[in-house]
Formats: structure tokens, C-alpha cells, sequence
DNA sequence: GCGGACTGCTTACCT
DNA sequence: ACAGGTAAGCAGTCCGCG
């Protein structure tokens, strides 16, 4: 019998395991091609792929001007290949295993630079016939060497980062090779960059090969949305796309082109009769109709066949290898179904598919791209659409499977423009950005949409280190090398310190400054010089370069760090370039363009200290992720020892913010300079509120904007598993102190509070207020089977509804009350009106409104104390 | 056997 | 599946107490 810790520990292995595969080069066959023309026109790059078939890396071009799409296959002889320390002789002589291997193909030496030893080495290329024998089965020739770099890299990656090619950018076919087609930089962007880095030839060099990818724009590419309806005989059982049981019963298809049809398979028993038409919401949407789903897919297999980018919201798992597997049940030849399905993911022979629902998924596009409107709710097309561009699924009473033809074809027809429109609204946002992101991190867009932001800028730096004939490392030796962390974290299991948050005054500030340290963990990177290679570098005379006296890292000075150069110069280039010409170029239209810019440098920004930090990243190296927080802190603590000095006063801060309670405007601006003089990074005030109200919590207050808005921050009252009723009553609250103008409303006031407060008190007691608006909405995060520790509320909850037959899973928000019963909580849907425990809601109301009591100095208390004798009286 | 003090787990938030 | 820091609620444990 094992022990559950065995158990685990075992899960925990599978899934590195797991990941590992998926880093291996999946090879494509593809059957059916583009032309393969000598000369084309400027094109764009869709993606790079090994076409496993020829055996050569292909790279997917698009001329948007004459609508065609480009195969170019590589000419140059490049092939897949790793890096050893053994010599070629002693690979002949003690590793023959290797030139025996099937796929070996021959050696080279070549000289790298090792920037982690900061030395010149020369390594053995083992050159292999297929990236397969390199690496991804048992017995490739990585597995045949003591020690190799470069050898976890797929091969299409690795092609890109060896050519130089740059997804999403312009190239075109000249004699037969691939060639970039130059971009046009105007002469303000030059000339600005010019001044930026006058004094900084690294920055400036680099600055130009970044620019062009910047200034070149992202055609409207065409592409084709796509959703299917499949009949399903049972409710609520989605059907399997691998078993393909069931027939397509309809496909509906928007186009970026204009295209706007549904295909839709003619079933028995089901007429349509002409009038029927009228009820059509879309009166310009071509319906076509057929007698054979085989004829149905082969119309779909035309039409698709005509697009260089196809869009799905979860095509990957389910519209795709259904659509794969139903075509082969009906007859449809391999060869015949343009539709290359994989074990995670879907793709299509000519061109790129992207899957919407994969993209919106991404950590880093939901919170920096998109501002986390869609955090926290689940992830279907409705709630993405909704958040995103205020469009919903048109509701439905019933399976698609009962719907008439015209119910179906409105409702398919929704589906396929709802994930066309999320790449088109705002002048093909969601496009651009995509491309955009490509460009920077050297990913494919069929790659960037699934994965996340490491694999991203894991993409960008290793081209990075491949243009400049650096050595790759080895995760195992930067952590080796780079030695242990000195910090301690407070949170138990984290690795290192992190930010600093000030402790905050409650009470009520009129006019507040907000000083902002603009992007502070990358403006650190960049001003102190950190990389991984940077930080604890070999060299002994950096041993005396010590930042801050309190922690033991020494930087490098004599060589730029890698990290501190990319990062600077994109943050440089979005703080100084693109948010600048997004406000002030000329054309609308371009001014919507660089706004897209830089949206798309700040998501890399944003996570290029996390990385640093994150085990998961190639490059991690705790050492530089915690002298980079180490030094935010120590510029927050002195900023404020400063403003104190100045006479200023100094009410709030966090990460790499200040809060200055009523400042002396030419004091603030003294401040600000000595800053800049001081660490030569930058702050600036970010916003003034009218009024602040501090609960007396850390990342906790309200604070009123001058245009009335309210900021308000961390309160319950806000959280989202806090149940309607005490969210409404903290918004009413809130309201109502916010009309506070002078002393004299005071008192005022809070007897309104006071009304307000007893109102929902009685509404409590007499379980007047609906179940729905004391549902408390928690999200699982686990299996149930994974909460061994103890049993919270949500999750036994969550128990009820597993024993009655409902499916639970993580992800799922349990909506739940508490009652007076044994359990103590009730799915909202086995919960009665009077098994609610008023109890233990007016805690909730307690705890939600005592935040912003605080502030005003009121006791919860002194507002309830009449209410409870009311009720008794 | 019960309640208070305490610790640890869990979730949602902030920067 | 980019980081650490904070608030809050609850589960579970320990300890004292005739």
C-alpha cells in the first residue's frame, strides 16, 4: 500500500514529464501545398514550421496585396543540431553510438562566447538529419552525450533564431531567397532615439534593429472565423471530437473578406417553409443548404482552403478534430481534410490557425493587455465577448439539437462573427497585437497564442544570444553558479523578499498625490545592470560592486547584461516613443496603431522581472530577481526618507508607489528631481485624489478622483466571493460618505449611514433579502479529492453537489450559502430561503463596512447598536 | 467537554 | 504555467479548566 505522499510526490513527476514532451519538435506532414514561387512580392511571415515530408524547415508566407499565401523551404542546408563539450575525436572514439545513430549527419566545431563563465569556448555541433534525432525519443543523440546545450530547442525555433527571421514581418522572395523587405522609419522616431541614446552606442545599435519592427505595419490579414454545431442526443454532454458520433449538423463561417454564410446539413422530419426566412436575424448571411454532411464538409473544406488564418474559440479541442474525425468517418481521405490535428492543438496546411479561446487564456494578455476585464469569470466565448466588446451569445432555451433551421443558423452564425469580431473590433486590435507580440518574441503566432509570456520572452532573449554567437546556458549551471538566495521571504514557500508596503494612517486625506515610479522593477533591471550573467559574475574585481551594502550581490559593470539591455530599451521605447506618438501622431489611425505598440511592449515589460523569478523560465536566476526587488525597496524607503526630509508628508506606499497627503507643489517637484538625480530612474505623479480614505489596512482604501471617480482598492466590500447584499450595501455606503463636502455634513451623514446600515440589518433578520443576493461565488481551484488539509465552505459545498451527480471541477465558482444546518453551507441550488443563518451575514456586513468606517473613524458598532435594540423592542 | 488562542490553509486581492 | 505581500474567513489543534 503507498502512502499519499508517494502518490503525490509521483503526480508531481508525470507532469514535468509531460511538459518536457511538449517541448519536443512535433514534425508537420503536410499534403497539401502552397506555391512555391522564385520571386515574390513584400509578404508577411505567418509562421515557421519542419515540414516533416521534405524534411526541410518551411516558412509560411502571406502577400496580402494579391491575396495569396507563399511556401518557402529552406535552401541554405541549414539542419537540426545540439552543442557538446566532447571532442569530435572523442565522439568517434568513446560516443560512436553517435555518429552511428540513424539521424547523425556530421560534426563542426564551433567557438561560442559563454556568458555565464564569461569566456570563449569551443564546442562540438553534432549536426543531425532530423530534429527527431536530436531530441524527443529515447534514443536521440541527446540522450547519447554526457552534457549538451541547445538540444531542448525546437528546430523551428531554432531556424528562426539562426536566419534571423522575425514572424509577423515583411519579407519577400527574391531569386529564391527569403529576403526582408526594409522598413521606412520616419525621421521624428530616428531623430528622437537619435538624442535618447547619444551617449549610449549599445542602446542606440540595438534601438535600430528594434525599431522597424515597430514602424512596420500589420496588413488587415484575411481570415475566417469558425464555429460548428454538432447534434447531440443527449442535454448537457458535450460531444467527443475524437469519437465523432454525431452528425455537424451545421457550420457557420464569417470572414474577415466579408463572408458571412452557414452551412446547414438538411435533417429529417425538419422542414422549412419560406416565411420561416423572415425570422433570419441576419438578412445578408448566405444559407446554404445540404443533403450530405460529406457534401457539407467538402463545401467547408473549399471555402476554408481560401484563407491564410483561421479563427476558432476552442477549435483546438473541439471544433477542429471534430470536424477531423467526423470527415474520416464519413469517408474523407487523410490527404483529402485540410485540418492537421496534434495531440494539443490543431493547424491547418497553408496557413495558421488561432484559437481564441487559448489566446484570452494567456496570464499575461488578461491582466496587461486587457486590463483583467475578464478576470475572475469564466471562460467561454459569451463572457469574453461580452467583457470585451459588450457582445453576447444570443441566448438559447433549448440544444441546438431541438432548434429550427433558422434558430440554429442565427445562433451559429452569432458564434462565428462573435470570434471573428474579437480579432477585428477596434481596428483589428486583437490581430495586431498578436503579430505585434510575434515580432518581439520571435514566436510564430500559432506558437504565441499558446503559450505563455516565458516561453515568449525565453524566445526573445535566445535569439538574442544566437545573433550575438553566445552560448546558451544551461538552466542547471545558472543555478549552480549563481548560487542561493540571501533574503527571506514572509510568505512561507516563496523564494526570496519581495516588495515593500508602507504601513497606512487611517483617517480621511484631502488632496493626495500619487507618485508613481513608472515600470520599477524593469527601470531597476536597466539602471543597475541586471542579468543573469550580470549578477554574481565571475570576475573578481566586480566582487566590490555591491548595489546596496544590506545584500551580498555584486553586479558587472564592464559588460552590458543582456536582460538589462532588452528590457531597457523596450521599456525606453515605450515610455519615451510609442506612448508618446499614440497621443500626439498626426493620422487617427496611426495614432490607434502605436497605441496597439505599446500595449505590446508593455505585457514583455510587465513580466521581465517575474520570469527572472520563476522556476519555470530557462533563464531563472533568483539572485537577479531579488536584488532587483532588494533594490526597489531600498529606493521606495529612501524616496520616502526624502520626502520627510522635504518637509512632505508621506501617508502610503506600496511596490513603487507614494501617496503625499497635501503636498507643497514646489517641494513634490524637488522631490521628483532629486529622485531622477539619485537612482537616475524616474517618477512621476500619476494621480491626485480629491480625498483618500485609508481603512488603516495595507492595499486597502477608496480614494475619490477629481473627476468624482472612485478608486476603491482591496475593500471586501469589492471581492468578489463577497455575497450582492453586502457588496450593495458597501456601495451604498460608500455613496453616501462620498457626499461628505465640510464637517458640518458629518454627523449628518452618518445617520444616514446609520438608516441604512439598520434597513439591511432588519431585511437580514426578517429573510426578506433573496437567496441569490447572499450567495457567496468561490472559485475551486482543485480536484475535490486534492483539499486534504481541511475542508473549506466552498468545497463542502462542492461535496453536496458531487453526491447529487453534478460534475465539479477546478475552475468552477461553487455558489453557496451559509445556513443554520450541521454543514453550515448550502449550494445555492439545494438552499431554502429560511435555512439561511442571518447570523453570519451580518458579519459579512460587519466586515465589509467596518473597512470604510475606519477610515471615518465610526465604530460598527455605535451604527448598529440602535438597530439591535429595535428589533428587541 | 468547551472555549479561546493559535497556526495553517485557502481565496482574492494589490503592485 | 511571470513575482512576492496583505486581508480575511475558516478548519483544525492545543491548552487550560475542578
Amino acid at each position: 500500500m503507498r502512502t499519499k505522499n508517494i502518490e503525490e510526490e509521483e503526480e508531481e513527476v508525470e507532469e514535468e514529464e509531460e511538459f518536457e514532451e511538449a517541448e519536443e519538435e512535433e514534425e508537420e506532414e503536410i499534403s497539401i501545398k502552397a506555391e512555391t514561387p522564385q520571386n515574390t512580392p513584400p509578404s508577411i511571415v505567418l509562421t515557421v514550421t519542419y515540414d516533416g515530408k521534405v524534411g526541410k524547415a518551411l516558412v509560411k508566407l502571406y502577400d496580402p496585396v494579391n491575396d495569396r499565401v507563399y511556401f518557402w523551404y529552406d535552401n541554405t542546408g541549414h539542419r537540426p543540431y545540439l552543442l557538446t563539450n566532447v571532442k569530435p575525436e572523442e565522439l568517434v572514439t568513446k560516443f560512436a553510438k553517435v555518429i552511428l545513430h540513424p539521424g547523425f549527419s556530421h560534426l563542426e566545431v564551433v567557438e561560442k562566447y559563454d556568458p555565464l563563465n564569461d569566456t570563449k569556448v569551443v564546442l562540438t555541433k553534432v549536426v543531425a538529419k532530423d530534429p527527431l534525432s536530436i531530441g524527443g525519443r529515447a534514443d536521440s543523440i541527446r540522450e547519447l552525450l554526457p552534457k549538451t546545450w541547445e538540444s531542448r530547442i525546437r528546430y523551428h525555433l531554432c531556424y528562426i533564431y539562426d536566419n534571423e527571421i522575425v514572424p509577423g514581418m515583411f519579407y519577400k522572395i527574391e531569386d529564391g531567397r527569403l529576403v526582408p523587405v526594409p522598413i521606412e522609419i520616419p525621421s521624428e522616431v530616428e531623430d528622437f532615439v537619435k538624442k535618447l541614446y547619444s551617449n549610449d552606442p549599445d542602446f542606440l545599435e540595438e534601438s535600430r534593429r528594434w525599431i522597424p519592427l515597430f514602424q512596420a505595419p500589420v496588413p488587415n490579414i484575411k481570415r475566417l472565423a469558425v464555429d460548428i454545431e454538432v447534434f447531440t442526443p443527449q442535454e448537457n454532454r458535450i460531444p467527443n471530437p475524437r469519437e465523432a458520433s454525431y452528425e455537424i449538423i451545421s457550420i457557420g463561417l464569417a470572414g474577415s473578406d466579408g463572408l458571412r454564410k452557414v452551412l446547414v446539413l438538411r435533417r429529417p422530419g425538419m422542414e422549412l417553409k419560406p416565411e420561416d426566412l423572415d425570422d433570419l436575424m441576419y438578412d445578408d448571411v448566405e444559407v446554404e443548404f445540404f443533403d450530405s454532411e460529406y457534401e457539407m464538409l467538402r463545401e467547408f473544406f473549399t471555402i476554408l482552403l481560401q484563407y491564410p488564418i483561421l479563427i476558432t474559440f476552442n477549435g483546438d479541442n473541439f471544433d477542429l478534430p471534430y470536424i477531423y474525425h467526423r470527415a474520416l468517418k464519413l469517408g474523407f481521405r487523410k490527404e483529402e481534410i485540410p485540418i492537421i490535428i496534434r495531440r494539443n492543438e490543431a493547424s491547418i496546411p497553408l496557413g495558421i490557425h488561432i484559437d481564441l479561446y487559448k489566446f484570452f487564456n494567456i496570464r499575461a494578455i488578461e491582466v496587461y493587455a486587457f486590463g483583467g476585464k475578464y478576470r475572475g469569470m469564466d471562460r467561454t466565448l459569451d463572457t469574453i465577448a461580452n467583457a470585451i466588446v459588450g457582445m453576447s451569445k444570443l441566448s438559447r432555451d433549448k440544444t441546438v439539437s431541438h432548434m429550427s433551421y433558422v434558430e440554429l443558423i442565427n445562433y451559429n452564425f452569432r458564434d462565428a462573427f462573435l470570434a471573428l469580431y474579437l480579432t477585428t473590433y477596434d481596428n483589428n486590435l486583437v490581430l495586431r497585437l498578436i503579430m505585434l507580440m510575434s515580432r518581439i518574441s520571435k514566436t510564430p503566432p500559432d506558437d504565441l497564442v499558446r503559450s505563455q509570456i516565458s516561453a515568449w520572452i525565453r524566445n526573445m532573449l535566445y535569439y538574442e544570444h544566437r545573433r550575438r554567437g553566445w552560448l546558451i546556458p544551461d538552466k542547471e549551471d545558472i543555478i549552480k553558479i549563481k548560487g542561493d538566495v540571501a533574503t527571506k521571504a514572509i510568505i512561507k514557500g516563496k523564494k526570496y523578499a519581495g516588495a515593500i508596503v508602507l504601513d497606512p494612517m487611517p483617517g480621511i486625506y484631502p488632496n493626495v498625490f500619487v507618485l508613481d515610479f513608472a515600470s520599477m522593477y524593469p527601470s531597476v533591471i536597466k539602471r543597475w545592470n541586471i542579468s543573469y550573467e550580470t549578477v554574481k559574475c565571475p570576475d573578481e574585481k566586480a566582487k566590490n560592486n555591491r548595489p546596496i551594502p544590506e545584500l551580498p550581490h555584486w553586479v558587472c559593470n564592464d559588460r552590458r547584461g543582456l536582460t538589462a539591455l532588452i528590457v531597457g530599451l523596450l521599456r525606453d521605447l515605450r515610455a519615451y516613443v510609442y506612448k508618446k506618438l499614440a497621443k500626439t501622431a498626426q493620422d487617427p489611425a496611426l495614432r490607434s496603431y502605436y497605441n496597439v505598440v505599446q500595449s505590446a511592449l508593455k505585457v514583455f515589460i510587465n513580466a521581465s522581472y517575474g520570469v527572472l523569478g520563476a522556476d519555470i523560465f530557462p533563464l531563472y536566476c533568483p539572485p537577479a530577481a531579488e536584488l532587483t526587488t532588494a533594490l526597489a525597496r531600498y529606493v521606495l524607503s529612501r524616496t520616502v526618507l526624502k520626502a520627510l526630509e522635504l518637509g512632505l508628508v508621506p501617508i502610503y506606499g506600496d511596490t513603487d508607489s507614494l501617496f503625499i497627503w497635501n503636498p507643497d507643489e514646489n517641494k513634490l517637484k524637488e522631490l521628483i528631481e532629486w529622485v531622477e538625480k539619485e537612482f537616475g530612474i524616474e517618477i512621476e505623479l500619476d494621480k491626485v485624489y480629491r480625498l483618500v480614505a485609508m481603512s488603516g489596512r495595507k492595499k486597502n482604501y477608496v480614494g475619490i478622483l477629481s473627476d468624482g471617480e472612485l478608486d476603491i482598492k482591496g475593500l471586501v466590500g469589492k471581492k468578489r466571493n463577497t455575497p450582492d447584499f453586502a457588496k450593495e450595501a458597501f456601495n451604498e455606503v460608500v455613496h453616501l460618505l462620498s457626499t461628505i463636502k465640510s464637517l458640518d455634513d458629518v454627523n449628518k451623514v452618518i445617520e444616514e449611514v446609520r438608516s441604512k446600515v439598520r434597513e439591511y440589518y432588519k431585511k437580514l433578520q426578517r429573510r426578506e433579502i433573496p437567496l441569490n443576493k447572499l450567495a457567496i461565488r468561490t472559485t475551486l481551484t482543485k480536484p475535490l479529492e486534492a483539499y486534504t488539509k481541511n475542508t473549506p465552505q466552498h468545497v463542502k459545498a462542492a461535496l453536496q453537489l458531487k453526491n447529487l451527480g453534478y460534475k465539479v471541477e477546478p475552475g468552477d465558482v461553487i455558489t453557496y450559502v451559509k445556513t443554520t444546518g450541521k454543514e453550515g453551507v448550502k449550494p445555492i441550488q439545494l438552499a431554502r430561503i429560511d435555512e439561511v443563518d442571518p447570523n453570519k451575514y451580518i458579519e459579512y456586513l460587519r466586515t465589509s463596512l467596518e473597512q470604510v468606517l475606519d477610515a471615518f473613524g465610526i465604530e460598527f458598532e455605535s451604527v448598529m447598536g440602535s438597530s439591535i435594540i429595535d428589533n428587541y423592542s
